[in-house]
DNA sequence: TCCAAATTCAATTGATCACTTGAATGAAAG
DNA sequence: CTTTCATTCAAGTGATCAATTGAATTTGGA
C-alpha cells in the first residue's frame, strides 16, 4: 500500500518523509530528469520541449505535470501556449546530487561514463572557477555547440555559437592558436563530448567544460540572452 | 514500459538517466528515507533498522537492499548479523537538496512544517558555524537527544546525552546560565523539536542545531563516540 | 460567434512496486 | 555436525505508474 498511509497518517515525521518521497519520485524516471534538462537551458513550451526529448506530444505533457506537482518545475501561460521553467536554481544541485552518487557508486552508470564518455574525453574538464578566470583574460575560445534555438534562450557571455552538427564545416569560424573550452546542457550533455572529440582529431586544442549553461548562470556568473 | 527501454537502448544520455533515475527511484519512499536517516547515524544491523523505522523485518530488509543496489548505502557481516552504514557523507548532501526543494515547493511539505514543527520552535535554528563557533567558547550547553545507544555510536563532541524520555526528570543535569541548544538525528527530526519546546516551558532558553549529526561529521567538525 | 491550435484530462492496458508469508542461505555455537 | 539465529530470497496479491488514445478545455484569430 504505497503511500496510502501518508494521507491518513498523522505522524509529523512521515508525512515529512512522504513529500520527500514524492520530491524523489519525480525525478525517478530517465524521460522525466531528460526533460528537466531541457527545462533548465530556458522557459520552452510543451510541444518543443516533447520535440527536443523525444517524446510524444501528451505524454511529455504528462510528465511535465508531474513535475511541476511535485515542485521541480513551473508553468505560465502565453497566449496559446504554456511555458515550462525551473522552479529554481536549487533545483540543479538536486540534480547535481543525484549524478554524483550515481557516478562513484552505481555500476551502469560508470560503465557508461568511462564506455561512451571517457572514449571521448579522458582530459580533466575545465572547471567553473578556471573558466571564468580565462574568459576574462581573453585566454579561451568558448564554443556553446548547442542547437542554435538554445544558444537564443541564453548562453555564457563571451561564447560563440556552433551547433554541433555544423561544426564540421565551421572550424575556420575557430581561432587556431587558443584552446578551446565547448560546454552544452550539462556534465554529460553528449554535444560537448562529440565536439571535443573532433575538435582534437583537426588538431586543435579542445577540453569540455565540467558542467553546463544551466549550472553557470545559476553560480551567478554572466550570461547574454539572444542570437550573436 | 518503465525502464525497460535501458537495458536494450544503446543510447549513452539515456542509459544514464535511466541510472540516475534508479537513485532517485531508491529515495522515493517515505520508509526508505527513514531508513536513510537511522543508516546515517552509524552502522546498525537489519533488526535494529526495522526496530528504529517502525518496519517488519523483512519489509526493512528489502528496502535496504534497494538502497543497497542504488549506491545509497553498504553493508558488512559482522558475525551474524549484516551490518548497514552510508555508502558516502555526499549521500547527506543528496538528501539535503530533496528535503530543500520540497521546504519551498511542495505544499504538503510546507503544511507540516508550518502545523508541527513551527509550532514548536518558531527561532531561527542554530547553524554549524554558529555551534562550533560557541562550543569552542564553552558559550552553549549541547544537548543531544537521541538515545543513548545511537549517541554511543558516535556525537558532537563536547555534547552531554539526556535522551527525550528523560529529559522532563533530569533537568537539574543541565546547567541553568547557558542557553541550551538541542540537537538530534537531522533538520526535522521531532526529537530535538520536542526537547526545545520542553525546556523552553521550564525557563529554559533553548534553540536547536539546524542539522543533525550525521551533518555535523560530514563537516569534518569533531566528533566522539562511546557512552560519556 | 465559431474555428483552430496548444495543452490537459480521462480512461485503458501492461508493467513495476510494496508488503507479506514461508522457505532458503550462511555464519556461529553447542 | 547439527542447531540456532540473522538475513535474504521467492512468490503472490493489491496498488501505483507509464504510455497511448480520444475527448475536453482554454486561448487567439477569422
Amino acid at each position: 500500500m504505497r503511500g496510502s498511509e501518508s494521507t491518513t497518517n498523522t505522524n509529523p515525521k512521515r508525512a515529512l518523509y512522504d513529500s520527500f518521497a514524492a520530491v524523489a519520485q519525480a525525478l525517478a524516471h530517465g524521460s522525466r530528469l531528460e526533460l528537466l534538462e531541457h527545462v533548465a537551458q530556458g522557459e520552452r513550451s510543451v510541444e518543443a520541449l516533447a520535440a527536443v526529448a523525444g517524446l510524444n506530444f501528451a505524454n511529455a505533457s504528462q510528465h511535465l505535470l508531474l513535475l511541476r506537482r511535485a515542485g521541480l518545475v513551473r508553468s505560465r501561460r502565453d497566449g496559446k501556449r504554456v511555458l515550462y521553467r525551473l522552479s529554481e536554481p536549487a533545483v540543479l544541485d538536486l540534480l547535481g546530487a543525484v549524478r554524483r552518487i550515481a557516478e562513484s557508486n552505481v555500476a551502469e552508470a560508470r560503465d557508461v561514463i568511462a564506455g561512451y564518455f571517457q572514449a571521448r574525453d579522458s582530459l580533466e574538464p575545465v572547471s567553473r572557477h578556471e573558466l571564468a578566470d580565462r574568459l576574462r583574460r581573453k585566454a579561451v575560445t568558448l564554443l556553446d555547440v548547442r542547437p542554435s534555438d538554445e544558444f537564443a534562450l541564453g548562453h555564457v557571455a563571451g561564447a560563440i555559437n556552433i551547433p554541433l552538427k555544423e561544426l564540421l564545416r565551421r572550424l575556420d569560424d575557430l581561432p587556431r592558436g587558443k584552446e578551446v573550452v565547448a560546454y552544452c546542457r550539462g556534465a554529460y550533455c553528449v554535444l560537448s563530448f562529440e565536439a571535443v572529440a573532433l575538435l582534437r582529431r583537426k588538431g586543435f586544442r579542445a577540453r569540455r567544460f565540467e558542467a553546463g549553461y544551466p549550472e553557470w548562470r545559476a553560480s551567478g556568473l554572466p550570461v547574454r540572452v539572444g542570437s550573436p
